[in-house]
DNA sequence: CGTAACTTTGTGCACGAACACAAAATTTTT
DNA sequence: AAAAATTTTGTGTTCGTGCACAAAGTTACG
């Protein structure tokens, strides 16, 4: 335990005030070159540390911040994005922030358009973004940045934006994972149908489309390309949806197992249960309620999971190191879940820090 | 956001002073029953809730906490755990900590006994057990009762024990889902050969006993008792060990798959792999650097994990936070992880908060 | 050269909780 | 009933950091 250096320990050696060493350390200006190099020359040797918490107490102001996500409902994948961000709110407490809940519909580039165009608006001292739609996402990212506006992605990352942090899933490497948990099957004899795939509009940044790709990719490294089926079912499922399925498995069965790309492969595994057919294992992604409920009883046989919460969570932990240190956290890919019947019981306590 | 309130606020409702309110929270005593039930009074009305961070700007004085588990080396199970207690060492920097590591030999009860009875000697604040020997432990734990010194569990609870926190996996649950993961193979035809059961000796809490429960109650669930081959080889590993797996595998050829029920999947592996046979999938516990290598090269195909960081992480914060406030965080089952070669590198970078 | 305007630097108080110590209230002893 | 001892209560200082403000130094300009 190297026993930290406080900033007057620093000041007395470096030979100037605490209140010079505070401003280079928060860069606010107004320092001379030749102390600034003596402070930094000081800093750099002993390591100086920030403690989150301790400044905490001694901020002043709080920080405006402004969450922008697809419309999140408690139980499903955004809600525990939400959820995690929350919990964090609550750990860190003592600093003052004031969230800004911005939803936006992840179906309707317009609406996106709509909110994203009014966050910088409001000039908010940081955003946390679930992007969908690229080109409106990197739209923002522009402007945040003229404005010196920090953000952080979840969920996806977007290419040549300049998040101060992200945290994400490899979305290719989900689709290959999948790939790897039907192998066995596959290498039998049968096909995979694959539920879920966006096409990849104009500007839509679809996690499903990668986890397309990254599954074909694998099914060609291992010689079963032409092995997968693409199914699709009408949205919101009804009567309609049930019967469209229904005649795809009927037509199709050489069907071995199942693979839903999205969250919803509940939809998919209620309707198989109410066809009777209980044979064709299914795979899907997300631990939401309908999801949970549906590896409970077996009609679903594996979730893929990407820590929605702990993502949310990171998020916000990484925004506040920004706004009182300016710290830049990089990129933080999160780990994949494999749940199945046995083990999901013990992910529904999730325990953050 | 509910604001939150402070002392001087709560002081001010019930009408004392803020030493008054800090005696009652912290228990010091000498307070009159008077305004200990006002001020408790207000306390439950306003729900006050202690912020670890800022209180600890203030703490006048350090913990000693010892720390006594199996010796852990880098990269094994054990200095997993150690790690995530250095983790929350230095996220909690601030409050100042002395911790003390007291390590015995697992193998070795005697050794287990000895350290066990210096630690109640040396008055320590607070203590995180790694329990192994179920006895040893309890006396340790009947000790520490006595004198009031507070103790938490890490990778395994133990029968009444009065400790603040838990954290560890369900190990009869681990050798389930293991069961799960091998039902495809065993429902065919063949047999499991499990390797690394302990015989559960006098007073010794096994994990691998526990997993070994688990999966032979699964198959018999299934219908698929004796299915299973007990297997066993000296340690440590050498020519020796290597012969003894070569016969039994020569002589088993009806073996489908493996199951290690500890962490020394990778000897088995290495085994296999150096004798050609290269069809039987290897399952294993934990993710130490051998078996990660194996689990990269092929030769092990599921690890199941259980967040050795995170306990070790949220032990310390637990033990912390009863230090500081008397909170007692009950029993935490960890999630058990399931990990094979296309998700394993994101679970490299294990982020705690 | 003198003064205004600006830049740089230091000082001091605030934050919220812990804890030492002094003051006040109560009980015990003489 | 007064003094002493003890318990109860309040006040003030401390921790490390943020930030406002004042003091000191520097530059600009008539």
């Amino acid at each position: 335990m190297a026993k930290q250096v406080k900033i007057k320990e620093i000041a007395a050696l470096a030979g100037v005030s605490a209140g010079t060493v505070d401003r280079i350390l928060h860069g606010r200006g107004n320092v001379s070159a030749a102390k600034r190099a003596a402070v930094e020359e000081v800093l750099a040797r002993v390591g100086y540390k920030f403690n989150l918490h301790t400044s905490a107490v001694s901020l002043k102001h709080g920080y405006r911040i402004i969450i922008t996500t697809p419309q999140a409902d408690e139980g499903e994948y955004w809600g525990s994005i939400i959820g995690g961000i929350q919990k964090a709110l609550e750990e860190y407490s003592d600093i003052r922030i004031e969230p800004d809940w911005c939803p936006y519909d992840q179906f309707d580039a317009a609406s996106c358009q709509e909110v994203f165009a009014a966050v910088p608006e409001q000039s908010p001292d940081g955003v946390i973004i679930g992007p969908t739609f690229e080109q409106e996402t990197l739209r923002l990212c522009r402007e945040l940045d003229r404005r010196n506006i920090p953000y952080v992605f979840v969920d996806a990352d977007i290419p040549d934006a300049n998040p101060v942090a992200v945290f994400a899933a490899d979305q290719e490497a989900c689709g290959r994972l999948l790939g790897h948990l039907v192998l066995p099957i596959l290498r039998e004899k049968g096909k995979l149908a694959v539920f879920g795939i966006k096409r990849k509009g104009p500007g839509q940044a679809s996690s499903s489309a990668s986890r397309g790709k990254g599954l074909d990719a694998f099914l060609q490294d291992n010689g079963l390309q032409d092995r997968t089926l693409s199914g699709s079912i009408t949205l919101p499922a009804g009567p309609e949806s049930e019967k469209e399925a229904a005649a795809f498995f009927k037509s199709h069965p050489e069907v071995r197992a199942v693979a839903v790309l999205n969250s919803r492969g509940h939809l998919i595994a209620d309707i198989l249960r109410r066809q009777g057919i209980d044979h064709i294992p299914v795979i899907s992604f997300d631990l939401t309620r309908g999801n949970i409920r549906c590896l409970g009883d077996g009609s679903i046989s594996v979730l893929l999971c990407q820590r929605p919460e702990l993502q949310g969570f990171s998020a916000l932990k990484s925004l506040i190191s920004y706004l009182l240190y300016r710290n830049r956290d990089v990129r933080h890919v999160l780990p994949i879940d494999i749940l199945v019947k046995e083990n999901l019981p013990y992910y529904r306590e999730v325990i953050e820090f």
